[in-house]
DNA sequence: CGGAAATTTGAGATCACTCAATTGCGGTGG
DNA sequence: CCACCGCAATTGAGTGATCTCAAATTTCCG
């Protein structure tokens, strides 16, 4: 057992959304068809709700793992990642965010124990006022249900994630992590001539994984001279695809575009 | 690795709540303090909303793990569990239904991909349409609230499960689980005598932990010798609380009520 | 050219797994 | 009432995947 946390404070890697445009109709992310139009009333009290932009760099707390968020965030461009650590300092990632994702609605019905959200690389997010949730549900009751499916998503994420780590052996893992980045990235538009940024060092991995770090090495030094992928200078190429689905027990499906807010 | 299914057909056991009242005014669950009362509009939007009851025996599936169901549910009394298979077998407990869980949600936005559910034992099961819910939440905001609330809180208790399975040894897991299932089970009114109904063998206990059916056992017996709890009968009784609860790192939190749908 | 962090490698230790057999218990048929 | 059967719980023994420890190497930056 391992996954005692180290803390990292990595690279700010090039990013691929640039800040987030002022007014929501615009917004750059809405225009990838992973996401849903969204009507005009929708999108004006999204643009109401939304209090402003942030931007963190990478290694930096977007959400503190212990004590509470007065805002909610919606993950405009770059990588983050969700944890939760043992009083001993064992971290488990719980679930990678990318682009779209939607941060802080956990903590809103926390009663206390609640989880940490940090920035992999330079981010940008939408910021919105948490106590203003509930009156904005009430105007515009599709939001609701959006953030329900944004909830229920995020759940299915993490399901796959605890079979991950229940069930499969180590190199079923990582194979499995590779894919599983890999698409949700290329569906939100980041994939570049078969690659993708791939701002997460082995620790994060293993964390995620559920795995030491020496064994995580291990495991990846094993894919890779089976010439399963490459990772380096920060960039994940997928060469076999059909070998990884395989491997990790865990293939393609596709999927309708999600809603953002 | 272990956690290769075997399909159990375990005895009905005695239930703690009887059938639902026809009418959801008079619902016997949400008279426990663990849910919140509801305003008479919400009252009359679930009683409207809800199709009927339907009783399920102990084994039995209420949702199929493959395939949708057009109906959602509201576990009104009784245990039932969800959880994932992978293709070669192995099963993943992704974590525990008591009275009050909402059943069925992540279908409503599922990509193919998705979870089985299967009652512990006899469960009573309050029947929504599934095709009715956007049209409910419209009308009702605040059940879109409510929804979120428990999805989002569903997800925490996967969270924790994530890392029980990626982060803690055997013994801290099966102290957790014991801690964690009395809490859940004593918070709806389920304890008795500082015991509850266990209807779980040690097959669903592996499979909930990621750990080995054998190696369950012979960590449940440590536990037993070490006297921090027992359980037989069909019945778990808590010896040790606070043994347990540092065992696995995981410590009582006050609650506030929850919705009830 | 350092120096810190990340990656890599080797080696031995362990926890958890698999295999296999036994026990205990409730139900069933004779 | 007892032999028998099926299933869950136990137990023992050996194996193996993964972990821990420790050190070397590489990469990245200032």
């Amino acid at each position: 057992m391992d996954g005692y946390s180290r803390r990292v404070k990595s690279e700010p890697l090039a990013l691929l959304g640039a800040s987030c445009p002022t007014g929501c109709k615009n917004c750059g992310l809405r225009a990838n068809s992973a996401f849903l139009s969204g009507s005009a009333a929708e999108l004006d009290a999204i643009a109401d709700f939304r209090q402003g932009t942030r931007v963190v760099e990478a290694g930096a707390t977007i959400v503190p793992e212990h004590g509470t968020s007065s805002r909610l965030f919606t993950l405009y461009s770059g990588w983050a990642f969700r944890y939760k650590t043992l009083s001993d300092g064992r971290r488990q990632i719980l679930n990678f965010l990318l682009p779209g994702d939607f941060i802080g609605l956990q903590d809103e019905f926390a009663d206390g124990q609640t989880h940490g959200v940090e920035a992999a690389t330079t981010c940008t997010l939408c910021v919105f006022p948490r106590d203003r949730l509930w009156q904005v549900l009430h105007s515009q009751p599709k939001l609701g249900y959006d953030l329900t499916w944004l909830a229920a998503r995020e759940e299915k994420m993490v399901d796959d994630n605890l079979v991950t780590n229940g069930r499969r052996n180590a190199i079923e893992r990582v194979a499995m992590l590779l894919m599983h980045l890999y698409r949700r990235a290329e569906r939100v538009g980041m994939a570049h001539k078969g690659g993708i940024e791939f701002p997460f060092n082995q620790q994060h991995m293993a964390d995620a994984l559920g795995l030491s770090l020496v064994h995580t090495n291990k495991t990846l030094r094993r894919l890779r001279q089976l010439g399963l992928h490459s990772l380096e200078g920060g960039a994940l190429c997928i060469l076999n695809a059909a070998a990884l689905e395989s491997l990790g027990d865990y293939f393609e499906r596709p999927l309708r575009p999600v809603p953002l807010i």
